[in-house]
DNA sequence: AGACTCTCCTGCGTGC
DNA sequence: TGCACGCAGGAGAGTC
């Protein structure tokens, strides 16, 4: 489950083994890998042929490359089980490999998008023409993450303690702020000692900067640790065996000790999902009857 | 605008 | 052994 992290130490692997380089053929073999694409597959493939690959970015949990003197970008999304990875041309398919990407130089290598679940996929969109990075047009509404350094900490704050409903419903809307997902709000909110439906507009303004910092603390110590493993030819993704998982104080550790206070942690069915959560640490304040 | 739900998808673990 | 089902969950679409 790729979250802000993860998809970080991809847009590095991206830069270092994609970037610079120029398209010779493209074959989609999954129509939905390129559904966010507002056009068929071979139109897909045509925008790129010939293209050179700018430097990768990243917004959240998006990652894109620009494609120089087109005025567009090329996108992606890894969804739940997305993966990109630099493999030897000759390399036998993947079960679930989706796009498939040459170069026109002697590096033998090429970009593969590889999606179990087809969650994720890749476009060729325009770009943001005031955007210096040439941000995809859809992007507009995706917030700074809380690891770019023009996130804004007070307009975050605040947003944030307007929102009537729970704080991690807030965490989760990329629109408030990116790169957050399932996992890491749960080790945010851990570490902050935050019920996770805890009406955000309750939260009084230190408590909002202890998740904020909280949130930052993870994903940067996550990053720290995944950061280590992308020197192979791999542009690593493998958000199932997450090399941060063994560090995780709450998410997926239903019944085992609270890490603080040695309380059982519990999980809570919550949107279609999963909340871990101590029962002792982060309790619901009894909210206030009028 | 903000709050909220539904839907997309496949593989794996579980229980009968 | 086989089959039904729950679960994993990002985020756009849609409703109110």
């Amino acid at each position: 489950m790729p979250e802000l992290p993860e998809v970080e130490v991809v847009r590095r692997g991206l830069d270092k083994w994609a970037s610079g380089r120029t398209v010779s053929s493209v074959q989609v073999l999954h129509p939905r890998a390129i559904r966010r694409h507002q056009g068929t597959a071979q139109d897909f493939a045509a925008q790129l042929v010939g293209r050179t690959l700018g430097p990768a970015q990243r917004r959240g949990k998006y990652l894109w490359l620009p494609l120089p003197g087109t005025g567009s970008s090329l996108l992606g999304h890894l969804g739940m089980s997305g993966q990109l990875l630099i493999q030897p041309e000759e390399a036998p398919e993947e079960t679930h490999l989706r796009v498939r990407v040459r170069f026109a130089d002697t590096l033998g290598t090429e970009l593969r998008f590889v999606d179990q679940r087809t969650f994720g996929g890749l476009a060729v969109e325009d770009a943001d023409p005031a955007d210096p990075d040439a941000a995809p047009v859809s992007l507009a509404h995706i917030a700074r993450d809380p690891l770019d350094p023009r996130f804004d900490d007070d307009a975050f704050l605040a947003a944030l303690r307007r929102r009537s409903s729970g704080v991690k419903r807030a965490l989760l809307d990329q629109s408030l702020i990116s790169g957050v997902g399932n996992i890491y709000a749960d080790e945010a909110l851990w570490r902050a000692r935050l019920h996770y439906d805890r009406p955000a507009d309750t939260l009084r303004r230190p408590q909002a900067e202890l998740l904020l910092a909280s949130a930052r603390e993870v994903m940067s110590a996550a990053l720290a640790v995944g950061g280590t493993s992308f020197d192979s030819l791999y542009v690593n993704v493998n958000g199932e065996s997450g090399y941060f998982s063994r560090s995780l104080d709450a998410y997926g550790r239903e019944g085992e000790p609270c890490n603080r206070c040695a309380t059982p942690m519990r999980r809570a069915a919550w949107m279609n999902r999963s909340s871990y959560f101590c029962p002792r640490c982060q309790k619901l304040p009894r909210p206030r009857t009028s």
